[in-house]
RNA sequence: GGGCGGUUAGCUCAGCGGUAGAGCGUCUCGUUUACACCGAGAGGGUCGGGGGUUCGAAUCCCUCACCGCCCA
């Protein structure tokens, strides 16, 4: 660190070697802000609208956030230099159980802990109350709720800060609550009991989406049911034997010979005692065990259905945290659900009613932010009618109002949106938007937008005053997330920017919440906009590590995001991300791949202090198409043509094209050729070629900073501001590269590409036969036609100093100590020390071979009359071409042949 | 069981009807004053197997195998 220091002091004129992303980030991030150059409005053009996908408050930077916002500020940054009206809209929401797991975690440390229903203070514990508890929510969101927003800002994200929206903010929560009491009055929101899935570590409900399905290395216990009044059993397997206490039915099937005479019929439920019947139910399986299932309503969503169909009770046998209640028998009371299980195995054994226990290995649903394994139970929810939501949503992509890209994913949204359920929206948390509902002593519900809104009702309902009791639960954060593309633009207020930028242009997510969150802003900006919440949908891959494994805490293999941005620099990052994000495939990031995007980095760096060594400085009246030297025109028909492989690549979504058309640009032409190419010009004596050259050197940078600023937003602004590009704006808001149309030139192109492969040509040959680097070699290029014999004229220096070759076009002074290789028409002859002869034949007899083969194949293709008649005459003209050029370079092998021999 | 995706150079991946490409790694050479986080050159692939459509298939269709994800 000393050493740098010392180095910057030193008084040089060209920077640092090393373009060192600490001291430019945080110092560029700073001046975009202070300019508010991220805020919306600052255009007279279309409006353009992107929301970000709420990160969750407790969050903090991982890389499937890292990539989302890349690619989202590469759209925001583009389309910002195009001139549109760009709103990125930020904020995060509230994540109920996450942030309720925060804070009462930290509160446990504290020996504090939450006042709920039946809590009992422990020794050293203080219990606290909902509001308290909340406001405690809210200090911590206070002092650790701006983590994930300032990561992103290190991230580089253009985020419009001015704008950040929270889910619990007074206008969301405005939303929240319209929304809720609207549903409700068109009867979209109800009220029902139904089994749920209920986490009882979290004492809540989840909806089925928050369930996750874990292989689990069970048991299948085969347990004998004694059949009423008879010496018979009817044999049940389970995988839960604690649930037996709430059986209420044995189904088997209706064509199941093995049971048939027992349908109707009553068995004893052991351990307990019941009379519960034999049903005949297709549900139950004869191809599975014994054919016969044990049917507890009460907890399983399958034997719910029987048991609907069967009118048979529902027995609750467990409390909310999945310990067995007072329906159980007296020696189970109180025992969680897996003590309960051990018993109940022994105590059958005991009877002699436990048949047998088979390995197991099957689907147990699990809570995804608890890990324990949900208990289906029978409670009271609110319940979102998503069915007739729906509709439109589904209607929307059909018709292509919302288009998803990549298309596939349209698949999985009709799929799952065709076969939605109900939509289980209430939680039995303190941190959310509290239920607006209010019941009457009675249990009669009225839901309003306040307390006195309810009792105006209750009333009118009871004409009477009664007193009203508020539904404690909470809305699912999702609830919340739903209404994101309008809540942040000021719904249910008729905000000016609702009404500019909704429906917004573009969402950028995960495959992962495509039900969580896509779906259902479909569905709520549907109903309450009555138009699409976002036109495009794109869904990117997930980030794994390098051998492909999905990034998990247990797993230990997280990269840090912000780790690689302090080691390799956000740009690098960014551009590793970008150049990896091909459509519909998962990344799999290494950090070889960053370092890559780091060297690149370092060599815009270099070749910008190139420049700047070389006396190149901003040009405002330069004219591209008044270039008159050849190499000038050449580089700008190149950067033309990399200019619209960008556009191209971003309109399309493909971020990896937009990447490399830029990496290949900088690199293998800007960097490769052209600054290589104008060196003898820069040190020539011709004032008017320097003058020219530096002034398009200075074009082409500028314009290659413009493209290469969305994926590499960093050091673009920085080279920007360093050559005083930045006269009149920040490159963030200098517009996009915008090259008239007469810009290259198709003879300018023809000639340096020609250059560039005979240059490479003559290397190889150099290579080929150890002719040291060093070593300016004696070099022939004979028999080349008027034309490129005139090309060469013009461009013998460049030739000379790339390939390190003094060029002769006239065969004679190598006389014998020459080495040959054939180059279209022409031969280049390269003098040696000693000319290996056998080398050479045996080189050119391989030549000969792969040409004559080509030839062949060749031939025969175009042998075919079918070819010739079907295909595109364009393809078989080509093939033409290919054939005599291919001929004529055989020709010259053995013309070559020939020579030998005569040596 | 149903659906979706994948299988292309040692590795990671583009390409998705008309001469197989990139990055990284490997090998050789190189410190010529932008860059060794660099430059030059080279090697490396019967595009998972089989069948079909087509004048022509890595590319379209069918089928099989294996891998991954989602939903039951």
């Amino acid at each position: 660190m000393t050493e740098q220091r010392t180095q910057a002091a030193a008084p040089e004129a060209a920077p640092d070697k090393t373009y060192r992303p600490a001291d430019v980030e945080a110092r560029i991030a700073a001046r975009w802000e202070a300019a508010g150059a991220f805020a919306c409005g600052r255009s007279a053009g279309a409006p353009y609208s992107i929301v970000i996908p709420p990160p969750n408050v407790t969050g903090s930077l991982h890389m499937g956030h890292a990539l989302n916002n890349t690619l989202q500020d590469i759209l925001v940054r583009y389309h910002r230099m195009k001139g549109y009206d760009v709103l990125w809209q930020p904020g995060t929401d509230h994540a109920g159980i996450a942030t309720q797991m925060v804070v009462e975690r930290q509160l446990a440390a504290k020996g504090i802990a939450l006042a709920r229903p039946g809590a009992v203070a422990g020794s050293n514990q203080t219990l606290i109350g909902r509001e308290d508890f909340v406001a405690k929510v809210w200090e911590w969101k206070a002092e650790s709720g701006g983590t994930i927003a300032n990561q992103l800002r290190r991230l580089g994200a253009s985020l419009d800060w001015s704008r950040e929206r929270f889910t619990m903010d007074e206008g969301l929560s405005a939303a929240v609550l319209k929304v809720f009491v609207e549903l409700y009055r068109k009867k979209l929101i109800y009220r029902d009991k139904r089994l749920v899935n209920w986490d009882p570590h979290f004492n809540t409900a989840i909806s089925d989406l928050e369930v996750e399905q874990r292989e689990v290395k069970g048991h299948l216990w085969h347990f004998k049911y004694p059949i009423e009044n008879s010496g018979e059993f009817i044999v049940v397997a389970t995988t839960r034997p604690e649930t037996m206490l709430g059986d209420t039915a044995v189904a088997v099937h209706p064509t199941d010979a093995r049971w048939r005479h027992l349908i109707g019929r009553h068995a004893v439920l052991p351990l307990v005692g019941r009379r519960i019947p034999i049903v005949a139910d297709e549900y139950s399986d004869p191809e599975k065990g014994t054919g016969a299932v044990k049917i507890t309503p009460g907890h399983d969503f399958n034997d719910f259905e029987v048991g609907r169909r069967h009118k048979l009770p529902a027995i609750n046998v467990f409390t909310a945290d999945a310990k067995l209640n007072d329906q159980a028998p007296e020696a189970y009371r109180g025992l969680d659900r897996f003590e309960a299980r051990k018993r109940i195995v022994a105590d059958m054994e005991a009877a002699g009613l436990l048949e047998k226990i088979e390995n197991h290995v099957h689907m147990v649903p699990h809570g995804d932010r608890s890990g324990v394994p949900i208990e289906p139970w029978l409670t009271e929810q609110w319940y979102v009618d998503a069915k007739t939501l729906a509709e439109p949503a589904i209607a929307s992509v059909e018709q292509g109002r919302t288009v998803f890209v990549p298309a596939q994913w349209e698949k999985t949204f009709f799929h799952w949106m065709r076969n939605i359920e109900p939509w289980c929206i209430s939680r039995q948390l303190w941190w959310g938007h509290q239920v607006p509902a209010w019941y009457a002593p009675d249990g009669t519900v009225f839901v309003d937008y306040d307390e006195a809104g309810a009792r105006a009702q209750a009333a009118r309902h009871f004409g009477a005053d009664v007193a009203l009791t508020r539904d404690p639960d909470v809305l699912d954060t999702w609830f919340s997330s739903a209404l994101w593309p309008f809540s942040t633009l000021g719904w249910p207020d008729k905000t000016k920017e609702l009404a500019r930028y909704y429906p917004t242009t573009t969402l950028v997510t995960g495959f992962d919440i495509i039900f969580f969150w896509v779906a259902r802003m479909m569905m709520m900006g549907l109903h309450f906009m009555e138009e699409v919440p976002f036109r495009n949908v794109y869904i990117h891959a997930l980030v794994r590590d390098a051998k492909g494994a999905k990034m998990s805490k247990s797993k230990g293999n997280i990269i840090d995001p912000l780790d690689l941005i302090d080691r390799y620099g956000c740009d690098a990052l960014r551009f590793t991300l970008a150049s990896m994000a091909a459509q519909g495939r998962d990344i799999k990031l290494s950090e070889q791949r960053v370092e890559g995007g780091r060297n690149f980095a370092t060599k815009l760096w270099n070749a910008a202090r190139y420049c700047q060594m070389n006396g190149v400085a901003p040009v405002p009246a330069f004219a591209p198409a008044a270039a008159a030297l050849t190499v000038n025109k050449w580089i700008l028909g190149e950067l033309a043509r990399a200019t619209a492989e960008t556009s191209a690549a971003i309109d399309a979504f493909k971020f990896n094209e937009a990447a490399n058309a830029g990496y290949q640009f900088a690199w293998g032409t800007f960097c490769d050729w052209y600054l290589e190419f104008t060196k003898p010009i820069l040190n020539g004596g011709d004032e008017a070629a320097k003058a020219e050259t530096r002034a398009t050197t200075a074009y082409v940078l500028a314009n290659l900073l413009k493209l290469l600023h969305p994926v590499m937003p960093f050091i673009t602004e920085e080279l920007w501001d360093r050559f005083g590009f930045a006269t009149g704006a920040m490159l963030l808001t200098a517009p996009w590269p915008d090259l008239p149309a007469a810009t290259g030139d198709a003879a300018a192109s023809a000639e340096l590409n020609w250059i560039v492969r005979l240059i490479t040509r003559i290397r190889s040959l150099r290579s080929e036969y150890d002719v040291a680097p060093s070593v300016q070699v004696a070099l022939e290029v004979v028999g080349l036609d008027a034309a490129h014999r005139a090309a060469l004229a013009r461009n013998e220096a460049l030739v000379r100093r790339l390939a390190n070759a003094n060029l002769a076009t006239d065969e004679g002074a190598l006389a014998q100590k020459a080495v040959e290789d054939v180059f279209d028409e022409a031969r280049l002859r390269l003098a040696v020390e000693a000319v290996d002869l056998a080398k050479q034949r045996d080189k050119f007899a391989k030549l000969i071979a792969k040409s004559e083969k080509e030839i062949a194949a060749l031939d025969g293709r175009l042998a075919n009359p079918n070819f010739i008649a079907k295909a595109d005459p364009e393809a078989v003209e080509d093939l033409r071409e290919r054939r005599a050029a291919e001929a004529a370079a055989r020709d010259g092998y053995r013309q070559a042949v020939e020579r030998l021999a005569k040596l």
